[in-house]
DNA sequence: ATTTGAATACGAAATAATTCGTAGAACTAT
DNA sequence: ATAGTTCTACGAATTATTTCGTATTCAAAT
């Protein structure tokens, strides 16, 4: 394994999503793209300070206002979780998890041709 | 909803799967199927009885050794953590979800034959 | 009847995750 | 330079979850 293992938290995973999406963040800017309401500005600041401290961000302190940046890449730590998922929920079956997530008013036509599209692809590289 | 919202905790699902798994089981047999060492029998006993209050299982205290057997219904506990993993981690898309899921060694070639098979129907029931 | 073994009940410790209050540093404008 | 605003640091409260120890009950075997 090239990274570390590091499972998210809910809370950590906001941050990431947000960071992920877009690139260099102040914990302002965060905290505001997480548009909850829930929590105060010191605890999404707290939050990306432990996440620092867990090697999850990097952060640049040259400024007053710091500068952070997810260190975890984003694709092995969404396959970390769907796999933990898949272990979890679905004893080891990913086909069962996948038709869970199909078998959905989530899932519309346009995606459902684009997930074919996929598993052509999938088998023509097998 | 037919049914409640409840998230059932890591340790919740495990004993969910055993139960959705035997159908009635007493608290030992749980906790034997569970064979991580990792914890005792009171604990088992204990999240059991969490479970009961919470509503998610119900007991037959007629005996001495108390049967327990799931409420919660498997499929909508499964559907409900699929989406809010859908939500939580891929910005709703179910698509991206079921594509991180087989981008993987997890999916094999009978598998991915099996959510074929499963889309076309989708597709023809809509 | 007494011992032994296995079960439940329950409180409380241990751990994890989130949330916030407050203090002080730094920047901005007056 | 002083006041006001914005930031970080950090300890601590809160909440959720897991874990266990101990008391007690019940039943079976001696």
């Amino acid at each position: 394994m090239t990274n570390n293992n590091i499972k998210p938290t809910e809370g950590e995973m906001e941050i990431l999503k947000v960071l992920w999406q877009k690139g260099l963040c102040t914990v302002r800017e965060v905290h505001e793209a997480l548009d909850k309401k829930d929590s105060g500005y010191t605890t999404t600041l707290k939050l990306m300070q432990i996440m620092h401290e867990k090697g999850m961000v990097e952060r640049d302190t040259n400024q007053k206002t710091h500068i952070y940046k997810a260190i975890v890449n984003q694709d092995r730590t969404e396959k970390q979780l769907v796999n933990k998922m898949i272990d979890n929920v679905f004893n080891g079956s990913a086909a069962r998890l996948v038709m869970q997530a199909l078998g959905n008013h989530t899932a519309s036509a346009d995606e459902i041709d684009e997930i074919k599209k996929y598993l052509e692809k999938l088998e023509k590289d097998n």
